[in-house]
Formats: C-alpha cells, sequence, structure tokens
DNA sequence: CCGAATCCCTTTAGATACTG
DNA sequence: CAGTATCTAAAGGGATTCGG
C-alpha cells in the first residue's frame, strides 16, 4: 500500500493526510471548492448548452426551464471568474451579450457527456429504486398506524 | 443532420423538441432531477468516499469536513431512495450504522473519478483566472473612483 | 426591448440541543 | 452512535426598476 498510484489517480485512502487535505474545503481552489461550482445545479446545465454552440443571455434563459434571471446572472459571473465562460457585450441596441466556453470551459465536455450519459442510462433503475423506497416508507407508516 | 448520433450521444441541437423535453424539470425522473442529485455538493463527495469503501454514518461525517449532521443525514437518504447507497443497520448497542455503494452507484466510479481528475488537473488554470477576475474588476473599480 | 441590479419574501441549508 | 427537532442564517425566486 506504500505506492497505490498506478490503479485509481485521483484516490487514496480514506485515512491518507494528503487526500484529505486535498478535500479541504478550506484551502483556496482546492478540488471541493471548484467541484462546487462545477456540480452545481445551474452551472452543469449552462456549460451542457454552451458546448453546443454558444448563446446569447435569453437564449440560455429560455433553454434553462425553471432558472430565474437573477440565478443566470450569477451562475454565468461565477464561471466567467473560473475561466470556463466568455462574455462577449456587443455596444448595440437592443443590447446583446453572448457567452461561449472558452478553452478551458471545453475541456469539460467529454466529463459533463459521461455525468449526462450515465443518468440517461440509469435513469429507470433510479425510478424504480425511488417507487421501492417510497412504497416501503408508506408501508412502514401503515404499520405504525396499525400498532 | 438527420441522424446526428455518430459523434455526441447525449447531445443534439438546443432547439431539437426532444432534447429541450428531456430536461425538463417538471417530468418525474428526467435528467435534470437525477442530474440535481448526482451533481450535488454532498452527494458527490459521499459517493466519492463510500466508493472506496463501505463507511460508517460518523465516519463519513469525520470525512466530509464541514458537513452538518442534518445535511449528511437528508444526503445519505435521498441517495438511498434512489438506489445509490445501501443502508445497514446493526442492532447493538451502541448502534452502528454501515453505508456502502449499490452496484447502480458503484457504476458511478469512472463519472466521478473523471470529474475530480478534471478539477485537480486544471484547479492551477481556474486559481489563476480568478485572479485575472478579481484583480481586473478592483482595476474596474478604482476607474470609477477616479472618474 | 435586453441584460442585469435591487428589494422583498420564501425556501433551504447550517448550527446546536436533545433522544432512543 | 446515529440520528431528530428546533432555531437561525443564507441562498434562491419573483417583481420591479434602471441603464443602454
Amino acid at each position: 500500500m506504500e505506492e497505490g498510484t498506478s490503479k485509481s489517480p485521483g484516490y487514496t485512502a480514506v485515512t491518507d493526510p494528503e487526500y484529505c487535505q486535498k478535500w479541504d474545503p478550506r484551502e483556496d481552489c482546492e478540488v471541493r471548492q471548484i467541484l462546487d461550482r462545477i456540480a452545481d445545479k445551474w452551472s452543469l446545465l449552462v456549460i451542457a448548452l454552451l458546448d453546443l454552440r454558444s448563446l446569447r443571455f435569453t437564449e440560455l434563459r429560455r433553454e434553462i426551464d425553471g432558472i430565474s434571471q437573477r440565478m443566470l446572472t450569477v451562475t454565468l459571473r461565477q464561471l466567467e471568474r473560473d475561466g470556463l465562460v466568455r462574455r462577449t457585450v456587443h455596444p448595440v441596441v437592443p443590447p446583446r451579450v453572448d457567452y461561449e466556453l472558452t478553452p478551458l470551459g471545453a475541456t469539460l465536455h467529454d466529463t459533463i457527456e459521461a455525468l449526462v450519459n450515465w443518468t440517461e442510462a440509469h435513469r429507470q433503475e433510479i425510478a424504480s429504486a425511488r417507487d421501492d423506497y417510497d412504497r416501503r416508507a408508506a408501508a412502514a407508516a401503515g404499520e405504525l398506524v396499525d400498532a
């Protein structure tokens, strides 16, 4: 166990201090901080859409059903700050702001695609797992009433 | 463009109605619903840890710095409901509850590893992008004061 | 008109005390 | 030990307003 680097690059023993430090949320720009940004409800959606083609603010808003203007603005600013998205303001009337992935943002393509594909591949299993769980929970609640 | 399935399985044109419906957050167990669960701050961390080995409640709590008991409980319940995590209660004193990935949960290994590896590989770029952004923002604020 | 900043209110997360 | 209950803090959504 002295080495343990060949099999799984990002994974080591849970008790490995280096592993724990890497995940420490207090360190600036450590894995947790970045993961919290990427693994975000809206960020992921924005990146997935911009990976197809560059879009305007309103186009994104229309595509992402349920997002508020405020959260779209906030999300885009965070992604811009992290260098994943480029924001281009066209000084025209009416105003036009285009958003596109930067080269860095584009490197997320494979990763996000993998995530989306996994989700699509397993949604039926998850749906039935939820049904099972809910049915059991309902049954357990029924027993409590009986008792 | 009639086919368009060879290159990128999960990706189609933004205006494709099927693509849009797939992402509709109102549909039960559609992609968005599942993605919101997987691509969650704590869920991802829990799954990554359980992918190494099964852990007890308190072990998870200790490993995931910053998580509250409540959010760990909530997260684990959601993952259990979705069939990704199995919860085993040992009827002993003091009580002992073990959490492990189900076979379904284990299939997330590659995907999550890819996400973690991407994060590790690009954290420097993101850190400098943030510095750039913040320095520019500060400079812009300075100009406003001057003006 | 579009993009975004602001205000207000609701929902959710986080901290802590308590229980089987 | 492994949670639940409760309270407080913060994030998110909606409507309005403003600047270009």
